[in-house]
Order: C-alpha cells, then sequence, then structure tokens
DNA sequence: TTGAAAGCGTTACCAA
DNA sequence: TTGGTAACGCTTTCAA
C-alpha cells in the first residue's frame, strides 16, 4: 500500500534511523489505515528475543506477592516487556516444570521468588539459558541478580523495640526451615537476642508453615513450653495474627501482657485488631527494583549489580 | 542424532500417530539427551497459536483478583497455557493499549476484568481479534463470553439479613457508578428493599470510590444526612471495612448500634474486628470457569456457553 | 511410515 | 536510502 519493501516496512517500524522522513510517513499512514500490528511472534522468531518476561511466585494469594507482581508489572511496562505469571505452591517439580516451559525460549529472563531448587541447579539452568533473579538467596553467577531484603536489620529492630518495650523473653515464631528468608530473619533474632544479652534457649525459635494456623498452634506450642516469654517475633504478618488469636482467645491483653511483631507490613496489618506493629518491606520496589536488574542483565548479562539491596522498616502500630 | 528428518521429529513431538514406536523411541531418546526443547515462538508462528492468555484486571493488588488469577492460572494450565498478567489501573487508555498490543498475535484469547471499555469496541476487537471473556457485563457476541456473579441475589440476601436483625433504615455504599458490578449491587438492594417495603430516599443510596478512604467517608455524609439509617450494605469489603472504622471512631457498637454487610469476602474479611458478615463471591471459581470458557472458545469459537453463573453466599460474622 | 518443500511474518545482511 | 535474499525453527501439505 505505500508502494515499499517489506524491509523498509521494517525499518520504519523500528524508526532505527536510515529512512527518508517522507517513506516513513508514507509507511505510516498505510500501517494506520491497515491497522497493521507487527507479529510478536514472527518477530521474536527472527530476533531471538520476545520482550516477555517470566515472573514465579510461590503463589499469587499470598499476601505479600501482588504488590511484589505490580512492581514487576509496572517497570517491565515502561521497557515495553510483557509478563508471564506463575504459582509453584513451593513444589520443586512444579518449579521446574515451570523453569523448563519457559526455557523454550518463551521469555527474556525470568524472576524467580521463593525458590526451592538448588543454587547449583540455578547456575546450571542460567547456563544454557536465561538471566534470572533471585530473591533472598545468595547465588553469585553470571546471570544470575540478586535482591536481598535486609532480614537481619529488621529482626534486629523488632527485638530493640520490645526490649524498649521492656520485654526480656522474646520467642520467635519462625518459618519453614526451607525458605532462606526465614532462616536469615532466625539469624537477626538469634543476633540482637545477643546483643542485648538476653535469656536465650534454643526452643524459643519455634518454626512452622508461614500460615494464619501455623502462627496459632506455633504460639499455644511456645506458650507451653516457655510461659516466661512475653512477646513474639513473627516470620511474617500473617503469623503474627495467629499469635495474636491465640493470645486473644487465652485471655491475655495486648499489647500489656503479651506483644506481637509481624514482618512485611502487608496491606491487612493495618486494620486488624489491635494493628499489627510490624517490620515493613517494601514490596513494591521488590518486584520493581528485581526488574530492573533483570532487564540490565538481559541487555548485558554482566550489567546487573551484585545484589540489590532492600531496606526495612519498624512500624509501630498497636500489637507492640 | 536420530538419524530422521525434522518432519518426523515433530511427529515425534505432538504424538499423533503415524509413527513407528521404533523411531518414536529413538528420536525420543535423542531429545532427552540433547536436552531439546521445541521453540514456542517458531511453533506458534507456524501454527498461529501460542497458547497463551491475557489476564486483564484493574489492580492485582486489589484483594479481589489474586483469587481470581490464580483460578485463571491452575485453569489455564492443566491446559498447557500460559498466562500474561496486565493491570490497567481502571484506565481506559490503557485498557485500550493493553489490548492492542496483544492484539499483535501475541496471545489466543483475552480474559479481561474491570473493563471500561464501550461494549461495541468489544465486540469490533473480537471481530477481528480474538475470543475474549468479560466479568458482570452483559454482552451477547459470538467470541465473547460472560462470567455474571448474581450480584442481585447478593444484595438481597444482605437486605434481608438485616432485617432479620431488626434493622429498617438501611443505606449502601455504592461503588463508582462506572462500574457495572457496583451498578447491579446497587440494583440488587433497590428491589429488596422494595420487597420488604423498607423506607427508601434516592439519597440512601451514596456512590464513592471502592477504597477504605471511600468507605469512610461517604459513611460519614450518609450519617450526616441520613442519621436514622443504622444499617449499610457496601459495595465491597474494603468499603465495608471504612464503614467500621468510621462507626467505632464516632463510639457506636457494632453490631449492638450499627450493622455493616460487605462484598466479597475478601481474605482479611474474617481477622478484623469486628469480623465482616459479607456476601461470599468464590473468586477463584470465577477465574477459573471464565477461563474454561475462554478455552473452549479458542477451540471453537461458538462453543462457550451463553453466560457463567456465579452463585453468591450470606457469610454471617461479628458486624451484622 | 517417512521425507521434501513450502510457508508462517518478521529481521539481518549485503548489494544496489 | 532502499530492496533482495536468506534466515529464524517450527508445522502443513503432499508425495514417495
Amino acid at each position: 500500500m505505500a508502494g515499499v519493501s517489506r524491509q523498509t516496512v521494517s525499518r520504519a517500524i523500528n524508526n532505527k534511523g536510515e529512512i527518508s522522513p517522507l517513506t516513513l510517513e508514507r509507511v505510516m499512514n498505510a500501517i494506520h489505515q491497515l491497522g497493521y500490528r507487527p507479529s510478536w511472534v514472527a518477530r521474536g522468531l527472527a530476533t531471538q528475543r520476545t520482550r516477555t518476561l517470566g515472573l514465579v511466585v510461590p503463589d499469587i494469594t499470598n499476601p505479600f506477592f501482588p504488590e511484589v507482581a505490580r512492581g514487576v508489572q509496572d517497570a517491565a511496562h515502561t521497557q515495553g516487556y510483557h509478563v508471564f505469571l506463575y504459582n509453584t505452591d513451593e513444589s520443586a517439580e512444579r518449579e521446574y516444570q515451570i523453569l523448563y516451559s519457559l526455557a523454550a525460549q518463551l521469555v527474556d529472563g525470568i524472576l524467580l521468588f521463593g525458590s526451592r531448587i538448588a543454587d547449583a541447579e540455578l547456575r546450571a539452568f542460567v547456563e544454557h539459558y536465561r538471566p534470572l533473579v533471585v530473591l533472598n538467596r545468595h547465588i553469585v553467577h553470571p546471570g544470575v541478580g540478586m535482591v536481598l531484603v535486609d532480614n537481619l536489620a529488621g529482626a534486629r529492630l523488632a527485638v530493640e523495640h520490645l526490649v524498649r518495650r521492656g520485654h526480656r523473653y522474646i520467642g520467635m515464631l519462625a518459618g519453614p526451615l526451607t525458605s532462606p528468608s526465614s532462616m536469615q530473619r532466625v539469624a537477626g533474632f538469634r543476633n540482637a537476642l545477643a546483643e542485648h544479652q538476653l535469656p536465650f534457649q534454643e526452643s524459643y525459635i519455634a518454626p512452622g508453615p508461614p500460615t494464619l494456623d501455623g502462627g496459632r498452634t506455633i504460639t499455644e506450642q511456645l506458650l507451653r513450653r516457655h510461659p516466661e516469654i512475653t512477646a513474639l517475633l513473627a516470620y511474617n504478618d500473617v503469623m503474627a495474627l495467629g499469635a495474636v488469636q491465640t493470645y486473644r482467645t487465652l485471655g491475655y491483653r495486648i499489647p500489656e501482657q503479651r506483644a506481637v511483631v509481624g514482618f512485611d507490613d502487608i496491606w491487612i496489618a493495618a486494620l486488624t485488631h489491635p494493628a499489627l506493629t510490624t517490620i515493613r518491606v517494601n514490596k513494591y520496589e521488590v518486584g520493581y527494583r528485581a526488574t530492573q536488574c533483570l532487564l540490565s542483565m538481559i541487555e548485558d548479562v554482566t550489567q546487573c549489580p551484585p545484589a540489590v539491596e532492600i531496606g526495612v522498616e519498624l512500624v509501630i502500630r498497636e500489637s507492640a
């Protein structure tokens, strides 16, 4: 319709110069009139780039991840990238399936949050496939980006706050032992207790599933074994909510008799009663900066900074 | 490596018969050893099908949508489809951008939730593009699937419950006037008041943004204008939470003096204090069945049933 | 049961 | 500044 070769049309669309303003205009007109849209697929085949990212999370229904996803989407969108979403349900097998289905030249890069797969395997994957960004794991390897939440500092902030409120016997509702984030928060908790020379026994740290119910039952156990404990740091807000429920049904007043600090500051934390004192993690930023890191690696594998650090903040509300 | 033509390899991969068990095995062995994965992109170009869906929501951060998304993912996954996620932020312009970027042969079908685009435009889009499923909109057109939540029944259930609790003056915190779901819930509210011959004024229905803050301020207004109102039906749980907050800061006891019923039954509704009495919408089912409908249309445009109906249920907790 | 050739819609490379 | 030709990696069609 514009009377030019398809090559010229290609030049017009991608406008990387080398085309006269006149033909450019003619081509653009034709494109408009025809409602022509270049095929993403054909382009992908020709360039070996799809401008597509894969976002892999344990469960988008987990209140931590929607905001992360939003950050990813927004960052991806500014560069014209599309985002695939996947849920692993914490299953390593499912994670493998997803990873290897993505390996079929579907995406240019992957955001892998809450991964269960071993470091070595991830390295191998990256070697003959595409760049990857992981959350809260330390894997130094070209093609692997890291986003690290300052979990150590977060746990310390929480403990310090509790100490200031006069608590001496503090327990921790740890998450799953397989979760690196949980292990980091536990480490921070340990350090902080030691720094303040607070009483400590190994059994002050009680691991469990990072759910409401997990929080409830672990709190009961801890209460039975260590009635001296008056304050709890939870692996995440959901567990903290469970702890609050247990304390309340047992008749404890919060925060006067028992105190609970959560972690993450999910949206609900401000709306419960009592509202949760917690360590805020900027989830949107996690997603946004992870994506920036990934995109820069897609341009050039050596580009991503060694690690993206995400700060953390104490939010004082009512539960402590 | 298997000593056969690529055609035979193709046959082996797609195993639609016409291949001897022996060669099949030889090919499969080679595939395994080489770690070969057929290119999604090349396949898409050849078949004009990407086995990919687009999920468009206002905001994945809105607690209604993660569960919907999960339903979509799960349904898509059973058929080997991948899912793109997009946020419109309720902007019609952004919605257009997304739709037309998807029109570049990227996806085989689209799930459009919370759309702001006019019916006619959607029909036009479907005509020269791909099938589409919409939520809570009535568009009868080949290639358009509908998922309809029974908002009318939901509002009736809520009003009946309030009446049973002795309320006569009932107001409604409506959502945005542009939202079809909100309008349906308002219509159900109107009907129910009429059925029970309850007092009604047009200003008993107060529209506002479907946010916590919207709920708060609309409740204040309503309280000032109509102090006789003792019970509220909210467009969604978030607004209901806002209403609860306003009532509590004003010193009303809930549910003794003032009652609030929400809508949707988002995850948080059970965890607030008081826990929210609400109308449950099975969000996972919305996503799952919408996707089933879409997938059947992708196979054959005439396949989707005229409308997928999603039932609704009264969940009695503490706020009413 | 297998293979050869063409085609899917773009971009890359080189020549004009 | 433009166009011709050859990829890109599959599937489809038809012939052997």
